[in-house]
DNA sequence: TTTCACAAATATGTATACAAAAATACATTT
DNA sequence: AAATGTATTTTTGTATACATATTTGTGAAA
């Protein structure tokens, strides 16, 4: 793992995620090797891999440009998440074991304990749990392709930002739908289990509008 | 688009769609550039890509191996299609212009022809155009990252292979499931068309598993 | 000044050489 | 004979050099 693609790869997203490069811009491969102290080669793998991450787009024979989101775009891959991680809610509810529930019930205990708390690491203390909740659902719903899928739209650019833009109100009420999930999944709820991780995403997304498009969404997603 | 990395690419690709490797073999970077007449580098490019769309994973430090598909996973991927899909028919339903639905018309009406004829290449052209048919509802969905995104699941190893295991029954149901689809979009009824759309990915992916797998669904999915 | 043509410069694409890791073969020990 | 340790071979990972495509800059012509 300590590889110069694998260095190169969490170079560039991070330089990407900061938002160091406009929209659009172009990501020179003998620049991002010189930054990252590697050769072209293992800088030329990460950006291909960004590529399929949706961070940049890569042009034959004119290199890698940072991806431009329109609202549209945004709006689809919010769309797309909701629906692939609802069906892997489905199937959690209809395969989790008793320890996966047990694990997520524990989870949301914990979430609830740190927002009441309200102290300056709250945010990524919930960031952590959020991500560990997801995480066994995705273990619960059995299918290791379906969660390798996922995270590839998990890990991507427009979805990484947006927890970080949640209030502790948004963290109450996603606990909420946490809540709501584990019942379902407790009593084998599939479709329950379903749609209420579908307007869990969707009313994440909400944050992300609200905190880089200028006046949100406008009611076109009401979800929260 | 005649570089040594897309000659490569579609080179190893046709390999493995006529399986001339065994599931979970090892492909040889080397090898394989020799069989290509290329360099390992576009070797190397095209095996990353290959991962991506599924056909072949990659181990750090060992390279690609040819991928195997379980029947979880084959499920799997053909309810995400049609969760994807669905979602893009419904779009298309609130967004196709008259144009867009007269083209859908066209190849109904085209594809009831062919298939009354039943000559050898019929199988081709009911290919040729139920492949325009999806590409003009992607179109119609109005979202080209939406397209593009369920294009890499389109292409993807499981699914290419499906509907060379139509029957002419198939056709024929395939094509009554566009036609109804046709209806819902001329009505703008957006969930109907994301319910016919996902009924006719997951009856399409009855005959993959008829063909490809013993004994096909045993009844898991029935959908036809 | 604008536009076009063409050359220089720069960037990506590919091949090759070298480094590092993994797989293999083989000897040694139990 | 089985297991373990080591040397050899093979393969992947990375750096570098070269080929090719694109971009940029310059200058002449309209």
């Amino acid at each position: 793992m300590s590889g110069a693609s694998e260095r190169a790869y969490e170079q560039i997203r991070t330089l990407l995620i900061q938002e160091q490069y406009a929209p659009g811009s172009r990501l020179s491969e003998s620049e991002l090797s010189q930054k990252c102290g590697v050769s072209r080669t293992p800088v030329r793998e990460a950006l291909r891999r960004l590529a399929l991450e949706y961070f940049v787009r890569i042009e034959p024979n004119r290199g890698a440009f940072v991806i431009d989101w329109s609202r549209e775009d945004i709006i689809d891959m919010f769309e797309m998440r909701s629906m692939m991680e609802g069906l892997a809610a489905r199937k959690a509810a209809e395969r989790a074991t008793p320890k996966q529930i047990l694990g997520l019930s524990k989870i949301v205990i914990n979430i609830e304990e740190i927002a009441n708390k309200a102290d300056n690491d709250m945010m990524s203390s919930f960031l952590s749990l959020n991500r560990e909740f997801h995480e066994i659902i995705f273990a619960a719903s059995g299918s290791p392709r379906l969660k390798e899928t996922i995270s590839r739209f998990v890990e991507q650019a427009v979805v990484v930002r947006t927890a970080a833009q949640f209030t502790p109100e948004d963290v109450m009420r996603s606990n909420q739908h946490h809540k709501e999930l584990v019942n379902a999944i407790k009593i084998k709820n599939g479709v329950l289990a379903e749609s209420i991780m579908r307007v869990h995403i969707l009313a994440a997304s909400s944050r992300y509008y609200d905190g880089y498009m200028p006046g949100g969404l406008k009611g076109e997603i009401k979800t929260g």
